[in-house]
DNA sequence: CATAATTTTATACAAATGTATAACAAGCGA
DNA sequence: TCGCTTGTTATACATTTGTATAAAATTATG
């Protein structure tokens, strides 16, 4: 019986195929059901490989919590800040964004649901979740406030803020039931529906975000 | 070595005990982590005892899973129904109720996660949640639909179905960050931020939900 | 108080899990 | 081509897991 053949790859490839094929492992498992051996398998190596790259199993599901944040905030606000529009537009864009593929996806959003049961009992993931939460109430703030300064709306530190706690919490709401239940619902009917509630939230004139745009 | 005394409970005593210690199990070490001995220590009783109320472990946690939501949707409808002012007090006190505790809670969001992270793989799960978010959506459009009827507001089916589905996600979002960042904010700044988003995208008057009235 | 019914405890067991360690081989530098 | 480093495989092991089954104790019924 011979040995199975193998290729070696650099730190880094190595890495993200390992936190990547745990990330498939834990959406279709649980946080348990991803054992060692099963996210080895997907990665295409021996189980011994994760403990060479990752000190223990808790490491490695740490490190893939934080990929997958990561990935998220950054998809979208590339997405955003690409757009070669005013203020209004890269608002727009980022909203919409959450509310589209790739970004709005059953696995992403079983993922991060995971990963958020935890955060309450282990201050590893917590420590995670709040530092990106952070980021995104951030950005989001940046988002908002020339938005609101073209309108000639209040748009004092204070103000921005409290507009990007609820808006954060209208986008966090309707990713998630949008991929869970996206069967439901036409594919437009998200994007149409938060840029609109944004309007309203924000005080916009109607039609200020997505009036005449036609998003891809 | 004598036997571990104990004390029969009726059958509904019983599994409301095993079911209430297997949800405080699986929010402090997860789906898997809640292993039938430790929710069996739980609920004071030996592991056997689980497999003669429950066929087997996924059927008690299924169990449970249903048994806490059931729960989150009586406790805000209650609070709703028993207001006793009009259309406007009662959807504001639906609000509210979904914004303090006892539903603002850190460990009913971690559970709340932690089952839906398992909603698209596992069907048993599935069901529950679908049946839950379709309950959850009707009872808001009712809470909805006089309000802007009082308003003389467009309240058609389809109207009250789009207001729904925002409010919901609003809801949804601020709970799930509101609950894990508890510390963050003020007791008030939720309810009140809730309250004035709703009015916005409702498109009510400013201060017809929250005006004047003080909440418990 | 005796007897039966069935809740509850206690023990057993195969399978799976995370971790540790030894053996091997791929690719680099000489 | 040869050695050497170390990425990678393979195996071992104690522990934990869900489930099954037998034994015992509590309560209801007469």
């Amino acid at each position: 019986m011979s040995r199975k053949a193998f290729r070696r790859l650099t730190l880094d490839e190595r890495k993200r195929s390992l936190l990547e094929a745990t990330l498939r492992c834990v959406a279709q498992h649980g946080l348990k059901g991803a054992t060692v051996r099963r996210i080895a398998e997907e990665a295409g190596v021996t189980a011994g490989l994760l403990r060479h790259y990752f000190g223990s199993k808790n490491d490695l599901v740490t490190s893939a919590y934080a990929y997958l944040i990561g990935q998220l905030t950054a998809d979208a606000e590339t997405r955003a800040r690409r757009s070669v529009g005013d203020a209004n537009d890269q608002l727009r864009d980022f909203l919409i964004a959450n509310m589209t593929t790739p970004n709005l996806s059953e696995e992403k959003v079983s993922l991060w649901a995971t990963f958020v049961g935890r955060v309450r009992y282990e201050t590893d993931f917590a420590d995670i979740h709040r530092e990106g939460y952070r980021d995104y109430l951030a950005l989001l703030e940046s988002l908002i406030e020339p938005v609101l300064a073209a309108q000639g709306l209040p748009h004092a530190s204070a103000d921005c803020r409290r507009h990007a706690i609820a808006v954060n919490g209208l986008i966090d709401g309707l990713w998630m039931e949008g991929s869970l239940n996206a069967g439901l619902y036409s594919r437009t009917l998200l994007p149409d529906l938060v840029t609109e509630a944004c309007e309203r939230l924000l005080g916009l004139p109607q039609g200020s975000l997505s009036g005449g745009q036609q998003h891809t």
